[in-house]
DNA sequence: TGTTAACACGAAAACGTTTTCGCTGAGAAT
DNA sequence: ATTCTCAGCGAAAACGTTTTCGTGTTAACA
């Protein structure tokens, strides 16, 4: 077992100093020819790599990038990080995963264990529970600490940063107006609690595409799912919520905010008889692996995860090594005029076999 | 913006040494209750953290755990993930991410990204075209600078170290034995190449069982898919080749050695005027989103990722706080005697609307 | 011959910790 | 009055780098 050789040891066998093997093997020129090629064969020999953990604390700065996310098993989430890792892996950064599980403490305790000098900047997306408390200090402490944050969908007004939001109000609106122009007179909305942005916004959408055809909406038509509960184990409940809701309103269109609930929906609808997309159809939120394979496949509005996960990677190691520049220009610690980016990701409406 | 602060800001602001302030936080005896009861307000007003980067370095551990995993949009291996992470939080350290993307070379460059101090230890799972290399010198390399690794899942017997795997095997004996059991006499097996570990073992699973109940495989029955091609973006041909399949062969019964082929399996019998499971049964391996909510739902051997996650982590970490003591005890780099564990998750059948 | 410039290298500081050891002064013991 | 003990604190080393600033040697120049 020969444990990783480092500098000193590199020195002390070819009886040069620390500083003269470094030099060498980064090329400088203030070292002869000689003694650099003899260093650099050794250290090549012994296969030399310089420490990231001694080069963080000398540059403080750790290319690592903290990602905090409220659960991982989840479609949506794995491709932004799928997109993160991959232009941080190109941009020369590491990827260093937080789960909140959607708890507003797991996410305070995440943070803090990440911002003591393990990270460069975040990237989050806020979980459930602190959405609800609107309890945003702790992120507002980290950016003060001049630790760069970039939320992606689940973001908020409170805190200033760079955003990355899919175009949840835009989607939603195309959906409806999709079932419309496929003939759905009663279009029902199967959506989250209010809380939840994007469940609100895509709410909004809804309306907003109703209102365009003047079609009144109509709050029956509205089923909000309680999804405090943990819905991926009580998905009988789920199930009979919908089958009442079925049951008591006539219904020929559905918009559901995540596939989840688009694909319940269609199993329920199908054991109440009716044919999927010729008596009901349904368009469903985010194209993960339910969407792709369920029978009948479910038109929906992609999101493109992967893309929100650049370009958040993206926005976040810009400001980092903006900062370094505009650190040693000005060399102002306060309030270097920053105003934030949002990036808006346009969705797109993925046709498949639940519409007609 | 005020920066983090640091043991030497806290010395100088109250006139005392850097030792001081340090072991005066540490609730050392050795400093007077005055002047520690004095540095412990003035941190905590501050909100000192002491610096990661810097303790890791001190210490020459990074409380980090590497995983390395070939794709992460996938159920199994983010469910994997979420166990490693929630004990590896637990018991105090953070988890990196890296992806192979099934490459060879993405696997060794992140690797040595990685081993070069950012990591204390590495948890993963080989990547198809390194099974197909059969080249595994890089595992073997880190092994001997001194890190640990655990592998999961996909495994190999030419490294030596700690292993977590699925008792592919049994389970699909288990899987086949209870289609027989349920009356099926002409069971297909929809499997990959043999060069993917788990789904050679999973084959042989099927050829076991089959002779446990003296029933002659039939080689007509058993379909191999190419997957070196990206399914997900070729389900149309998955989907040919397998009506093919059924058009040729009369079935009663499937065995897939994942749920992509199984409610591919499910959806093409479908097609064809199968009822399901009146007709043909099918159980799948792998418990993930699709078996759950696919059509009818899919009776499955589940693989308990999370499980596997935690085990795995557990056994790093264990070994990793075992060899600081072993290493003081003994001082003996070379060669203590290590013997590694495997460890086999046991599966559980799930039985959902697919079998009778 | 004496001054200078270039060359090749080393010493030391710095990043932020922890820990070992040594020092100082005050009170107790002789 | 002298030695001892101990409490309370500081200096310095160490972890592995990079970088700045010397410093000594040699060759070139006046």
């Amino acid at each position: 077992m020969k444990r990783k050789i480092t500098l000193k040891e590199i020195a002390q066998e070819l009886d040069v100093s620390v500083s003269t093997v470094s030099k060498a093997l980064s090329g400088s020129k203030e070292i002869s020819e000689d003694t650099t090629k003899k260093i650099q064969a050794f250290a090549k020999l012994y296969n030399y790599k310089p420490n990231n953990i001694a080069l963080s604390l000398k540059n403080r700065k750790t290319k690592t990038i903290g990602i905090l996310i409220p659960e991982i098993v989840h479609h949506f989430f794995s491709t932004v990080i799928r997109g993160i890792e991959l232009v941080a892996n190109r941009r020369g950064y590491n990827v260093i995963v937080g789960l909140s599980n959607e708890s507003f403490t797991k996410e305070i305790i995440n943070m803090e264990m990440l911002a003591n000098g393990s990270i460069d900047g975040f990237i989050l997306s806020i979980s459930k529970e602190t959405l609800l408390k609107q309890d945003y200090h702790h992120f507002n402490a980290t950016i003060n600490q001049g630790m760069p944050i970039v939320m992606f969908d689940r973001v908020v007004n409170e805190v200033d940063c760079d955003k990355v939001i899919v175009d949840d109000l835009n989607g939603s609106v195309k959906a409806v107006n999709k079932l419309i122009e496929k003939g759905c007179k009663n279009i029902a909305l199967i959506t989250t609690m209010d809380y939840v942005s994007v469940g609100r916004l895509r709410t909004q959408g809804y309306i907003e595409a109703l209102e365009q055809n003047k079609i009144e909406a109509n709050s029956n038509l509205i089923l909000k799912i309680d999804d405090r509960l943990d819905v991926e184990n009580h998905l009988d409940d789920l199930e009979l919520e919908m089958e009442q809701f079925f049951k008591i309103n006539t219904i020929d269109g559905v918009f559901a905010v995540n596939e989840l609930y688009a694909v319940t929906a269609m199993k329920v609808a199908k054991k109440l008889g009716y044919k999927i997309p010729d008596d009901i159809q349904v368009i469903g939120f985010t194209d993960g692996v339910l969407s792709k394979h369920a029978s009948p496949s479910l038109t929906t509005v992609s999101q493109h995860g992967q893309k929100i996960g650049e370009q958040s990677a993206n926005l976040l190691i810009d400001r980092l090594e903006a900062s370094n520049t505009a650190y040693d220009k000005f060399s102002s610690d306060d309030e270097l005029e920053t105003d934030y980016i949002k990036v808006v990701i346009e969705t797109k409406i993925i046709e498949r076999e639940s519409t007609k």
